[in-house]
DNA sequence: TCGTTCGGACGTTCAATTGT
DNA sequence: CAATTGAACGTCCGAACGAC
C-alpha cells in the first residue's frame, strides 16, 4: 500500500533501523568511527556500553557528519533475544528512515474515521464514531447527525500499465541507498549436530556475491532451513515454523568474526561448546531466528554464531556447522545477548566487496575504531572489514528501563525533520494537475467547493457523467440543500446543477 | 475571539493490472 | 489467483475571513 511506502526505505549505507536505544539517543557524541556512543540504558553488570552502529542522527542539524566510508560498525538488533525478553513480544523499532532530507517522516499519521457525518463532512470537520458526534452535539446538531453514504466508485476505468515494483535483487544502480536489508534476505542454516537451539550460521544475500554459492555441501549434509515469518511468536515459541523462504548455507568468510584487540569477554560468558550464556540469560529459541519486520540485515556479510562444531569424524558436523566446505575460522567471543558481529558496509575499505579487498579480514586488524573494555575507544586501525556491534535488547535490563525502551521504540525517530508545510487555502489557486491527464476543478460535488470531480481533456462530458453517477451521499446532501432552498423560495436547480457553491 | 469557509494535503478503498 | 498499483473518493487540517 502506498500509505505504507515510509517503511520501505532506508538512507545512508551505514543506516541500520532504529533500534529503541537509538531512538532514545539524542547526545551529541557523534563522531568518527569507534566513538562511543553513549546510549539511555545503563549497561548490565560486566559489559561494556554498547556502541551504535553508526553516529545517531545529530541533535544538532547543522553537526558535522561523518563521512559515509568511515568505519562505523554496524548494529545489528538480535531477533531472537529480543524477542525472547522484550515484554509481549518482540516489538520492531521504527524502520529505517530515509535521509535527513525525507520530509514527512515524523509526521503523525492522521487518522480518520471511516465516514463523517453530514454535518461535518460538509464543514470539512473532523467527525468521530459517536453519533451524534462530538462537533454535532456542540453544535446541537443531533438530529441531522447521520452518516452519509458512499459514492460507488466508478468501474471500468483503462488505466495505464503499472509501474515494475522495484525488486530486492535488482542492481544497486539506483540512487536508493545500498542493501538495505530485509529479512527476506536472510539466509540461516541450522546446525543440528551443534546444538539443537542454536543457529549456526546468519548470512545475507545481499551485496557482492561472496563465494557463497558453493555452499550446496553443507546444503546436503544440513537441508535448507526455511526462515520463518518475521514474528515474534517464531523465535518466542522456539520451534521455527516452516517458511516461506529458502536458506542456503554459505560459507564463513575467514576472519569474519574477529574480535577486536582488547574487546573483553564478558565475565560468565564462556565460548561455545553450545552456548554458554551468562547466568540468567536465556537461551536462543529454536534455530531459526527472523528477522523482525523492518530490521535491516548489513550488506554483504556473514553471520553465524561462532560456535564450532564439535569434532566429527566425517566432518559433517562440521560442514553442516559451517554451511561451507572452507575451514571454518575459530570461535570468536561475542555477547550473545547483545549482539555480535558483522562486517563492514559495503564500499568501505575492507567491506566485502570493496575493491582490493576480500570479504576477510586478518584476525589482528580487524575490528577497527570500536570500543574496548568499559568502553574505551581502542586505537583506531585501518578498516579491514570487520567490525564488531551490538545489540543492547531492552530485556537485559530492569523492568523500570525495559519500559524507557519500549517508550524510545515508539517515539519518531531522531533526524526525522519534519517540513513545515503550507496548508490551507492558496491566494490564488491555480488548478491543481491530478496525474497528468486530468485534473480538479474544484467543483462543488460535497457542498463547498471540493468535491473532487475529475475532468478530462473533454471536461464537460466528465462532469455531466459525474453529475448523473453521483452516489447516494451527494444526493442527501443535494437534497438537504433542495429543501432548504425550497423553504426559502428557490427551487431546486443549484443543488442540482453545477454543483457550484451552494452555500 | 470565535465561528465559518474552503483549498488542498492526506487517508482509505478497491478496480485494474501484473506477477506467479 | 494473489499481490500490487494507483486513482477515485473521502476526511479534515489549518489559513483566511467575517461577525461580534
Amino acid at each position: 500500500m502506498a500509505s505504507e511506502s515510509p517503511t520501505k526505505t532506508a538512507s545512508a549505507p551505514a543506516v541500520v533501523p532504529s533500534t529503541p536505544a537509538e531512538t532514545a539517543t539524542t547526545t551529541s557524541e557523534q563522531g568518527a568511527a569507534g566513538a562511543v556512543y553513549p546510549y539511555p540504558f545503563p549497561p548490565p553488570p560486566g559489559y561494556p556500553p554498547p556502541f551504535f552502529s553508526y553516529p545517531p542522527p545529530p541533535a544538532d542539524p547543522d553537526a558535522p557528519t561523518p563521512p559515509a566510508g568511515a568505519a562505523t560498525p554496524y548494529m545489528f538488533p538480535y531477533p531472537p533475544f529480543y524477542t525472547a525478553f522484550a515484554p509481549g513480544g518482540f516489538q520492531a523499532p521504527a524502520p529505517p528512515q530515509q535521509t535527513p532530507s525525507s520530509p514527512g517522516d515524523s509526521r503523525r499519521k492522521r487518522s480518520q474515521v471511516k465516514m463523517a457525518c453530514t454535518n461535518c463532512a460538509l464543514a470539512c470537520k473532523r467527525c468521530d464514531d459517536q453519533r451524534p458526534c462530538g462537533r454535532c452535539q456542540k453544535y446541537s446538531l443531533h438530529d441531522t447527525c447521520i452518516d452519509g453514504q458512499r459514492k460507488e466508485r466508478k468501474k471500468g476505468i483503462k488505466r495505464g500499465p503499472y509501474k515494475r515494483r522495484a525488486r530486492d535483487g535488482d542492481d544497486g544502480d539506483n540512487e536508493s541507498p545500498p542493501p538495505v536489508f530485509s529479512s527476506s534476505s536472510t539466509t540461516v542454516a541450522t546446525n543440528p549436530s551443534t546444538n539443537g537451539s542454536a543457529p549456526t550460521e546468519w548470512a545475507v544475500a545481499h551485496g557482492p556475491p561472496t563465494s557463497a554459492a558453493p555452499a550446496a555441501p553443507a546444503a546436503s549434509a544440513a537441508p535448507p532451513a526455511t526462515v520463518a515469518a518475521p514474528t515474534a511468536q517464531a523465535a518466542v515459541g522456539g520451534a521455527a515454523q516452516p517458511a516461506p523462504q529458502t536458506l542456503t548455507p554459505q560459507p564463513f568468510p575467514p576472519g569474519a568474526f574477529t574480535l577486536p584487540p582488547g574487546f573483553p569477554i564478558p565475565p560468565g560468558f564462556q565460548m561455545p561448546q553450545g552456548f554458554q550464556l551468562p547466568p540468567g540469560f536465556p537461551m536462543p529459541p529454536g534455530g531459526i531466528f527472523p528477522l523482525p519486520p523492518g530490521f535491516a540485515m548489513p550488506p554483504g556479510g556473514m553471520f553465524p554464531f561462532p560456535i564450532p562444531a564439535p569434532p566429527s569424524e566425517n566432518g559433517t558436523a562440521a560442514a553442516a556447522a559451517g554451511g561451507g566446505n572452507g575451514p571454518r575460522p575459530p570461535a570468536h567471543a561475542f555477547y550473545p545477548p547483545m549482539g555480535f558481529f558483522v562486517s563492514a558496509p559495503p564500499g568501505a575499505p575492507g567491506a566485502p566487496g570493496a575493491s582490493g579487498t576480500s570479504t576477510a579480514a586478518s584476525e589482528e586488524g580487524a575490528g577497527a575504531g570500536v570500543v574496548g573494555a568499559q568502553g574505551q575507544p581502542l586505537a583506531q586501525a585501518p578498516v579491514s572489514g570487520m567490525v564488531p556491534y551490538f545489540y543492547p535488547y531492552p530485556g537485559f535490563y530492569p523492568p523500570a528501563v525495559q519500559a524507557q525502551v519500549q517508550q524510545a521504540a515508539a517515539m519518531p525517530a531522531i533526524g526525522a525533520v519534519e517540513k513545515p508545510k503550507r496548508r490551507g487555502r492558496k491566494p490564488a489557486a491555480a488548478p491543481t494537475t491530478n496525474g497528468g491527464t486530468s485534473r480538479i476543478i474544484a467543483v462543488s460535488v460535497n457542498g463547498h467547493g471540493h468535491g473532487h470531480v475529475v475532468q478530462n481533456d473533454d471536461g464537460e462530458d466528465e462532469l455531466e457523467e459525474e453529475e448523473e453517477t453521483r452516489g447516494g451521499r451527494q444526493l442527501e446532501l443535494e437534497a438537504r440543500a433542495a429543501t432548504v432552498a425550497e423553504e426559502e423560495g428557490m427551487g431546486d436547480e443549484d443543488a442540482e446543477g453545477d454543483g457550484e457553491e451552494d452555500t
